[in-house]
DNA sequence: AAAAACTTGACTATTTTAGTCGGGTATATA
DNA sequence: TATATACCCGACTAAAATAGTCAAGTTTTT
């Protein structure tokens, strides 16, 4: 049970985005540099940000990409979405007929998997890109 | 992020076992025809689960499984553990040298996956198979 | 003896993941 | 206005994980 890549680089190249940006754009080239991703990797991560509006993003010579947010309104959970679809964990196939492993009842766990989905959620939705930030040992 | 198949069917095996067992042992094939999961499957689920006394077997005619501790003393943690290796849902690597995505240094999100783990793992921790079964509408 | 049920390791098709590649387009600045 | 920098975007791919199956047992009850 785990996050992806592209979400876990999300969250730590926003952060590194809160920290580095003095409200300038911040090249996926720094962030490649600063946090040890790759940039092509990045731009793919990129992409599904700005579509997600996440970020915007200013082209050219000191372009870079932009917080649409401040960090501390920016949800956790937003960007998971913005990567992963949703952050939904598991749970039975919510097909029109069949709802769970083929049977067409909820299965004797069904409730029990819609309690960890929300217990993760709520963890997603109520951190924000600021709390990353504090009490961090000043590093990177 | 989800959980895998084999977490999956086990909890909802073993909840399937504290539903039917009148302190007999129950069949694996009994299992895979109420819960629909592949007897094939099963055998490989629960090989692991008796390797970690989760439950213990009965061999022959009118053999099945047993829960080693009662639903009540049974943390979901304790199945996944056993399934799984571990709950782990991301964080660096704890490698001798590096320890964060190649740097030397914990990431800019480190403590944050280490929160999210604790946040997870508290939820199965306090969990047990006996809370599957409550409030439940009967059916299966 | 025979049937039910557990035991175990090996194997495999499919899907997902974690990226890379190639060929763009926009814009600031020298 | 040339050019370097940086975003844009779809297609591709190697490797790993997943979700199983298969084969060949052994044990115990009736």
């Amino acid at each position: 049970m785990k996050l992806n890549t592209k979400s876990r680089y999300a969250v730590m190249a926003l952060a590194d985005m809160a920290v580095f940006s003095n409200d300038n754009a911040v090249s996926l080239r720094d962030i490649s540099l600063r946090q040890g991703i790759s940039l092509l990797y990045l731009e793919q991560i990129f992409l599904r940000l700005k579509k997600n509006n996440i970020v915007k993003s200013v082209r050219g010579i000191n372009g870079g990409y932009i917080l649409v947010k401040s960090p501390k309104e920016l949800k956790i959970s937003d960007i998971l979405i913005a990567l992963d679809q949703k952050v939904k964990t598991i749970g039975c196939k919510k097909d029109s007929k069949k709802s769970c492993n083929g049977k067409s009842t909820k299965c004797i766990t069904h409730n029990f998997w819609d309690e960890l989905d929300i217990h993760i959620n709520s963890f997603f939705e109520n951190k924000k890109l600021s709390d990353l930030l504090k009490n961090r040992e000043a590093r990177i």
